[in-house]
DNA sequence: CACGTTTTGTTGCATGATGCAACATAGGAG
DNA sequence: CTCCTATGTTGCATCATGCAACAAAACGTG
C-alpha cells in the first residue's frame, strides 16, 4: 500500500472520533449541567445565528420541523428563548428567534462549566499543543 | 490575564467539540448505515473487550442495566452477538457476549464505511497533519 | 384587491432509546 | 442446604424524533 501509516492513522482517528462520541453522549446523559444537550445545541445556534427561524435550525441541525418546533416552545416555556417583534425586522417569512437575558445567561453558565472541565482535561497539554488540537478540531469540522 | 491565547483555544476547543458532537448525532440521524450509533458502539465495545458481560457494558457506557439488556437481545436476535458457552470460561457470575462471525462482519463493513468517508474528508491533509491529529485526539481520549 | 400557491409552524400518532422499580435467576458464602 | 448478592429481564413511564395532516402567514398573479 501507498500509505500505509496513513491508512493506520486514519482509523486511529475513526476509533477515536467514535470513542468521543460515545464520551459525548454518555457526558450529556449522565450530568444533567443546567442545559441538555439538544437545549444547549439550540441556544448556541440562536446565539450564534441572528435571524434564525425555527426552519433554520432543523435545516442546520437536520432534525424535522415537528421537532424544533417542540423543543422551541419548550425553551420559550422556560423564558430563555423569545420570538423578535419584527416591527423593525426584515419582511420575511418565519418568526425570528432570539435568546432573551435569561437564556444568554444560562448559556454562558453551561459554557463556562464545560470549558471549565475541559480545562481540567487540557491540564498537561503545552499552549502550542492545545492551539494545534483546536485548529485541527476546527478544520476537520470545517473542510474544504 | 497569563495566558489569553491558550483561553482562546480552550474556547475554540470546546466550540468545536460541540460542533462535533452535533454533526456526529445529525450524521447518525441521517444514515442508517448498516448499524445504528448505539449498535455500532456496542459491537465495537463487545469486539474490544474479550469476556465482557451486560452489566459490563452497561457502566462502561453509563446504561441502566434493563436498556443494555435490551439491547443486547437485539443484537442476538440479529444473529451478530451470542453468549459464550463458558465450558472453558472462567466460573464467574453473568454470561460472557462475543460477537458471532456474523457480527465480526457487519462490524467491519459498517467501519469500513465510515472510515472510507473519514478518508475522504482529511483528503487535503499531510500524513503528518493526519498523525498529529489522530494523537491528540486519542490523549484527549485517555487523560491521566 | 382576491384567490391560489408556497413557506412556515403546530399537532396527532407512532417508534425507539432510556430509566426506574419490581421481579427472576444464578453463583457464591456460610 | 439456605441465604445473600450479582446479574439479567420485564412492565411502565418519559422524552426525542419522524411523518402526515392541518393551520396560518406571506407571496405572487390576475
Amino acid at each position: 500500500m501507498a500509505h500505509p501509516a496513513r491508512e493506520a492513522d486514519i482509523r486511529q482517528t475513526y476509533e477515536q472520533i467514535q470513542e468521543l462520541s460515545r464520551r459525548i453522549t454518555d457526558r450529556s446523559r449522565r450530568l444533567s449541567e443546567p442545559l441538555s444537550f439538544v437545549e444547549h445545541s439550540l441556544l448556541r445556534f440562536i446565539a450564534a445565528t441572528p435571524g434564525t427561524r425555527a426552519i433554520d435550525i432543523a435545516a442546520a441541525f437536520s432534525l424535522n420541523r415537528s421537532t424544533v418546533s417542540r423543543q422551541v416552545a419548550a425553551l420559550t416555556g422556560m423564558g430563555l428563548v423569545a420570538e423578535l417583534e419584527h416591527d423593525a425586522g426584515a419582511p420575511g417569512r418565519g418568526r425570528i428567534l432570539a435568546l432573551t437575558g435569561e437564556g444568554e445567561a444560562k448559556l454562558a453558565q453551561a459554557a463556562a462549566a464545560q470549558q471549565e472541565s475541559l480545562r481540567e482535561r487540557l491540564a498537561g497539554w503545552s499552549d502550542d499543543e492545545v492551539h494545534a488540537f483546536a485548529t485541527a478540531l476546527a478544520r476537520y469540522n470545517t473542510p474544504e
